[in-house]
RNA sequence: GCUGCUGUAGCUCAGUGGUAGAGCACUCCCUUGGUAAGGGAGAGGUCCAGAGUUCGAAUCUCUGCAGCAGCACCA
């Protein structure tokens, strides 16, 4: 790259004739770009840059030579990547690198990657002791005690705002004949990604559930229903396996086993509209809980491979499409996208380093009440087909906490930290002082810590701060004497002496969960 | 799954064809100190696994497993 750059070779533009072109890099064995220009409509003029001794085809626009590359660049990785994004096709091998203006811009650059790879849920969980993975269960996460903690924090929050809000919580099977797979057609399509169990004198073949859908369909007919019932909302948080690829799996984001918080709506036709307002609405709320004020949308439509037929898919992107527009979301279109057997709505957010991962979705689904034979007695007492709205807003916890995790890079608000608020003491004589205080904060429903330790106040402060404790309730003989606490926030540099009466009341709302706060259920 | 890279103490990482190192963490002792590291001592490793080359392998080769990056996949 230096030489090159040093060289400082004019970049030469040429337009050529299509089958000269084509001719040229033929003899020159580079077959990808020949056939690159054969794909190119007609219309399209063919250029070439020419750099000293290489030859290349392409629209450009290049710099003038080499030299403008200037210095301040770096090359980043090597990595392979299919032919035309095929994976039938051979690889080739793509280098990635970066360049900027001069050194100290691209320093700034590699210094933003740096924090960012600081912010990586993976890192954060080993240091905060959140969960760790390991070779025994790949793609499965062990749950430290603050981790778990955090996810049923989570969890708590989420079956409060599906209580509040009309969905009935199930818990359905894990284990399921392939019979109820094939019905559903998933078999046909994921076999090759589900997890399969036998047992030696059974001739049943047993699949780990892979989603939940077919099981709730299992319950809604149980019994006859009517039109009445509708719209049902069966939520389940759905503990889920995928035999996911190696190269696909990526801390606790992308994983084999995970739990979705998952729910199917069974309605009519024309309760697609009002359950997709109603449906925006919750997530965008409960997104703004967590912190995310801003999320993209991608609207996916019919895949190549699917089932239904084309009218079906008509009515459904139509009906999903039509209720959008009431709820007055933005999307950006995601052609061939869509679930096998309907349109979907992704809800996506991005990770510190960039990415873009899907955790809610909305999908509508004429195709499984059909094949699994749902069905309700209508205002007519006819028997109908109910529609069906997959739907989920985390995603999967697993996904939806690493991305929380990066989101504040383990510095979580108060609602959400696992360990809430760590009592320490400055001098021994304050422990059983201490030991009040943190019993009283215990009592208002804190998650407490309390460090005794024969530690120096500072190496405490230093200590529960790397550990990103929100708050940190010092006692000395001072406090002990005068029952007041000398509170310090996470980040503060300071701190303010309370009353413990009043400290205890006011930590206590500051770590109510933001429903709760709201009154929702109220 | 594909391509490339990586695998050494709990963590971060150094190291070398001749019996393994640092910092932090940990344990113990001293220290009771008022808001981001008080001092000292100690313990800790099948150098991912298996096979091969070699007098000798943690180091070289191959295979496997896992991780990382990108690609492909994602009900």
């Amino acid at each position: 790259m230096r030489e090159i750059v040093a060289a400082n070779a004019a970049f030469k533009r040429q337009e050529i004739d299509r089958e000269e072109a084509i001719a040229f890099f033929q003899a020159r064995g580079e077959k990808y770009k020949a056939q690159l220009i054969q794909d190119l409509p007609a219309s399209e003029t063919i250029t070439l840059y020419t750099q000293g001794e290489w030859v290349d085809l392409c629209r450009g626009a290049h710099l003038r030579a080499t030299g403008d590359v200037g210095t301040a660049f770096k090359l980043m990785k090597v990595a392979g990547a299919y032919w035309r994004g095929d994976h039938r096709n051979a690889m080739l091998s793509r280098i990635y690198g970066t360049a900027w203006r001069d050194q100290k811009e691209l320093d700034a650059y590699l210094h933003m990657l740096e924090e960012a790879e600081r912010r990586d849920h993976r890192r954060i969980g080993k240091d905060m002791g959140l969960f760790h993975i390991q070779e025994e269960a790949v793609g499965s996460v062990f749950w430290h005690p603050k981790g778990w903690k955090l996810y049923r924090t989570a969890e708590a929050y989420m079956r409060r705002r599906l209580e509040a809000t009309g969905y009935q919580e199930v818990k359905t099977p894990q284990l399921v004949d392939r019979a109820l797979w094939e019905a559903s057609g998933h078999w046909e399509k994921f076999r090759e990604h589900m997890f399969v169990a036998q047992v030696e004198d059974e001739d049943k073949v047993l699949a780990l559930k892979p989603m939940n859908c077919p099981c709730h369909v299992q319950i809604f007919r149980q019994g006859l229903r009517s039109y009445r019932e509708l719209p049902l909302r069966m939520a389940e948080f759905g503990s889920c396996h995928r035999y996911e690829p190696s190269g696909a799996l990526h801390g606790i984001m992308r994983v084999r086993a995970f739990t979705q918080d998952d729910a199917h709506i069974f309605c009519a036709e024309d309760q697609i509209a009002p359950e997709t307002v109603a449906f925006v609405e919750l997530l965008s709320s409960i997104y703004r809980d967590f912190g995310f004020e801003s999320f993209q949308v991608k609207f996916s439509d019919r895949p190549a491979v699917r089932a239904g037929t084309d009218e079906t898919w008509d009515r459904a992107e139509g009906a999903l499409k039509q209720a959008c527009a009431t709820a007055g979301v933005d999307y950006t279109l995601n052609p061939g996208e869509g679930a096998f057997y309907g349109p979907k709505l992704e809800f996506v957010l991005r990770d510190a380093i960039g990415r873009d991962w899907q955790c809610g979705t909305l999908q509508v689904d004429f195709v499984l009440p059909e094949r699994l034979d749902a069905e309700y007695v209508g205002e007519d007492g006819a028997r109908h087909r109910p529609v069906m709205l997959h739907r989920a807003i985390l995603g999967s916890f697993e996904r939806f906490l690493g991305i929380l995790i990066e989101q504040y890079a383990g510095r979580f608000p108060i609602w959400l930290a696992p360990v809430q608020a760590v009592v320490a003491t400055i001098v021994s004589d304050a422990d059983p002082y201490a030991e009040e205080v943190a019993a009283a904060l215990r009592k208002a429903g804190l998650e407490v810590r309390i460090d005794l330790t024969n530690q120096k106040i500072n190496a405490k402060v230093r200590e529960h701060s790397l550990a990103h404790v929100p708050l940190l309730v010092v006692v000395g003989r001072k406090e002990a004497e005068t029952r007041t606490v000398a509170l310090r926030r996470l980040g503060g540099q300071n701190q303010e002496v309370l009353d413990l009466v009043d400290a205890v009341a006011r930590l206590a709302a500051e770590a109510m969960a933001p429903d709760l706060a709201r009154g929702d259920l109220a």
